[in-house]
DNA sequence: CTATTTGGTGTAATTGGTACACAATTGTAG
DNA sequence: CTACAATTGTGTACCAATTACACCAAATAG
């Protein structure tokens, strides 16, 4: 929570700059040590976990602000990003709105207001990202998919929606070119995919269909280091990857 | 176009209900004579095309400003409608603003500004709706999504964008209770799936995969009125129907 | 050098999808 | 009332895709 003076100082800057009443969230999955993240934002003096966002300039393309929002708090440019769906109950922010309500006179208050809100899920190489606590909290950092704490006002729907979006478009759509790093083998990859779908997934069939989309390169390369044989590298081939982000990976009727 | 004092009430009003720079267009799909058809408007004086819109309400849910905007030009409520987009380039309603810039100070014209508008797809059933023109059209009506007229600002993305939503949603959604008579024959059926992916279904494959998704009734009756065999007429199931709304078709991974 | 662990690979069975043809019913034209 | 034209109802054989499943190979730890 901000102090009137914080809350003052911010207001009369976004009300410059940003679009009144639209906000953007975003749910940022990265995977490491075999599991799935997310990240998220701690408010200040207060144990509520929210997802980041930020608002859209005057004359900004909304895809633009997206990347502009998780530049600031990831360091990254160019992250994979997806619209998924709007956030347009009237009460959404209601929390928020009264937590702010009495600090500034209604027609002043740019928190006091609904914020309708456009989601988009983002794809990262976990290891790029460098984690930026905005104005409003003071830890930004991964959360364990399986170990989420408290969600602020309706983050919690926007994640849900977020991570059941993932896992149709997975039907369609070929993904870990931007969560995995550049090489990796086969049973990381597997690993991505039973994660992100919370369920085991069968060796020799994940192999097969993975290398019929025609997406992989596999390298000579092999990775040593567990008591066990080593498995081979394998690396996207970027051509074929996004012409099957454009095409989609089933024909369907 | 409108006229300036026209303009002015319009605004007058506007401002005082509706949330500023957020708009929601819809692509309204209807089914008639083996055609697919979409509902459209025809600005005054002008040879300008464009998709039913509106506004929301300042404490309106956005699901419901859809609702409240296609019983407007419809006259039927409880739509099925579903968001499938949001289009935020600030350029996107241009020639829009221009239009209208000079006609009111920049801060008292509504439609001087951006407008990010969200983009529902609705599929009704053709013969329930009474196509009614806004203020600022004079022909409300369907138009055969073969022959569609030209479109007015960015409203043939929109458009493009729903319909290919549709094609994408046909395989994991039950389609076609909304679209349809309350009985239809099989052939019926098939006519509008293949009039959606505007492409031929074989008769007896389609027939065992509609009846596989165990939405539909037999009924006994048949339809007579032509030199042919008289088909069977199918009812959907309705809670099976629903359940396959909510659990998709197809399991995927 | 042996045990343990995990990766690599192929095949058979099942399921699902596609292609395809003939008999039945209705209406119409003679 | 009969023959014909149009379209529906239905089943089967083939191919493709998915699933289930087991043995051998390589790396490390001891």
């Amino acid at each position: 929570m901000l102090t009137k003076q914080e809350l003052e100082d911010f207001w009369v800057e976004a009300n410059k700059i940003y679009l009144d009443h639209i906000s953007i969230d975003c749910v940022v999955f990265g995977f490491h040590e075999g599991q799935m993240k997310v990240l998220m934002l701690k408010s200040n003096n207060e144990d509520a976990w929210y997802l980041p966002g930020g608002f859209v300039m005057k004359q900004e393309p909304i895809e633009t602000a997206a990347n502009r929002i998780l530049k600031v708090r990831t360091g990254i440019d160019e992250i994979f990003l997806k619209q998924f769906h709007v956030f347009g109950d009237p009460d959404r922010s209601k929390i928020h709105n009264e937590m702010y309500k009495d600090m500034l006179p209604p027609e002043n208050n740019f928190f006091g207001r609904r914020f309708i809100s456009i989601g988009y899920y983002a794809l990262v190489d976990f290891f790029n990202v460098t984690p930026t606590p905005d104005a409003f909290s003071e830890i930004c950092t991964w959360r364990d998919l399986n170990e989420l704490p408290k969600f602020q006002l309706d983050h919690e729907l926007i994640f849900r929606t977020a991570l059941d979006t993932l896992r149709l478009q997975l039907n369609y759509q070929p993904i870990g070119y931007n969560l995995m790093p550049r090489q990796f083998t086969m049973p990381e990859l597997q690993k991505l995919y039973e994660t992100i779908l919370d369920k085991k997934l069968d060796r020799r069939n994940f192999q097969r269909r993975m290398l019929g989309f025609g997406i992989l390169n596999k390298l000579s390369q092999t990775r040593k280091g567990g008591a066990h044989k080593a498995p081979y590298l394998y690396s996207f081939d970027l051509e074929n990857y996004q012409a099957a982000l454009k095409e989609g990976l089933k024909s369907g009727w």
